[in-house]
DNA sequence: TTTAAGTTTTAGATAAGCCTAATAATTTAC
DNA sequence: GTAAATTATTAGGCTTATCTAAAACTTAAA
């Protein structure tokens, strides 16, 4: 029997691309189909079905023709390690280097192609072993294990109170009109109303004057947790967040 | 006449990496041949003739087949960018990230590709607009305009006390050597003795106890400056640096 | 259950970088 | 000043990742 290295052969920074679109399908319980794994990558479908095949080929996934692809255990693992690289680079761009939330995405996907094990690691301390990226989004443990959330999307919320815990979006626009209206994670507000017919979320922001109306596509990625209606407002575990 | 743009079109890292080994190579007053790119690269010459080939269409280089290859104005200003990135990033490894000065260069390698003019601008700052890399190199400024050196090659150099200044060497191997030995940037130290036929040099440094003898091809990639007899032992500008 | 609509794969190309083997130019040595 | 040695280029191929157009499969609807 072969010896079963712990870290698998090294790939292309185009095969990490295709692993994490893969995993992101998978985490929104959807199917991993040819199309969709184009239209995440914005490549040709033709260009999808030859990728999948090599990446069935080397075992990071199983592919059956016209029936799209799941992660195998080692192309999951291989996921979750980039994902991982993705998410402390975010944090570390933007508590150290002091880019804008909306500013990080960008260039930790550059960089996490590039960056050594032993980097990350550097970095994962100097960041003082974190949890969660600067959208909130859990960052998988060396181990590549994930936090379990137990957030719900506002989208599906009732009316009360919340505290946001995470935005699933990387548009710069979005996440700095965000910035600007003050929701980010840590925000406590009071989801006062829900306009018929998909209409707009009325929103009280603590300590903010004027109510927020909020588009309900912007409601679909933002995940809050719902806060007792007698709570402290101040309460909140993670509130260390260093905004400019 | 066109819009001449500050910045020019983005090139592939393979191609950073031409320009990088050209100018090189012109630093060390030598001819940018075929053979002596395909070796500092290690890839085959013909590969070598192909991209020159390319670099002189896009204006980078000016080529004649079987003359060599010179940087123009442009594809000069591209490395010294890209020299620019490569120095700031080894000296933030080496300083934020903790990095052994053996350590940076193969990092920053990869990252020098990767990383943004944000990303460069940012650590500039966080480092303090700093003029040298780990290894005493001069960092080039945003304008392309590198520091005057004004230091002579141990190997050459007559008895007497001098100033460790910079190491033009990146093999890990060797720089730990060195590091061990405690010869840095900013070292003082006496040549007191240098043996014939190429023989070892002998050196005493300072604070230290025993004589080092070093080889001559180390001699050869340690650059120095000459002491006053009488200087103050403790003076130097640049002293500088965070060793663990 | 047959057809129409939608999705996926096949077929055939392209571009960037790289290689080896063979040829051509230049340089060095006699 | 020519022959030998060195260096560079041509010729022909390979791999990875991409594309478009056309054919084939699946699914949903009539």
């Amino acid at each position: 029997m072969a010896i079963e290295s712990n870290k698998s052969a090294p790939v292309s920074s185009t095969v990490e691309d295709y692993l994490k679109v893969v995993l992101k399908i998978e985490d929104m319980q959807q199917k991993a189909s040819t199309s969709k794994v184009a239209r995440h990558l914005d490549v040709a479908d033709p260009t999808v079905t030859d990728m999948l095949r090599k990446l069935k080929k080397i075992g990071l996934l199983e592919y059956k023709p016209y029936h799209g692809a799941t992660l195998t255990k080692k192309g999951r693992w291989m996921a979750l390690g980039i994902l991982r690289r993705h998410r402390l680079l975010e944090l570390f761009l933007h508590q150290i280097l002091g880019y804008g939330w909306e500013e990080v995405h960008g260039e930790a996907e550059n960089l996490e192609h590039a960056v050594s094990d032993f980097f990350v690691d550097r970095i994962d301390q100097l960041l003082n072993f974190p949890v969660k990226d600067p959208h909130g989004e859990p960052i998988p443990d060396a181990q590549g294990v994930r936090p379990v959330e137990d957030d719900i999307r506002l989208v599906e919320a009732d009316l009360g109170r919340y505290l946001f815990r995470r935005v699933s979006s990387s548009d710069p626009e979005f996440l700095a009109y965000l910035e600007k209206v003050k929701l980010y994670p840590a925000t406590q507000f009071l989801l006062q109303e829900k306009a018929p017919f998909q209409g707009p979320l009325k929103l009280l922001i603590h300590n903010e004057l004027n109510p927020l109306y909020l588009g309900i596509e912007a409601a679909k990625c933002i995940h809050v947790t719902p806060l007792k209606n007698k709570e402290s407002l101040i309460k909140g575990e993670s509130l260390e967040r260093a905004r400019s």
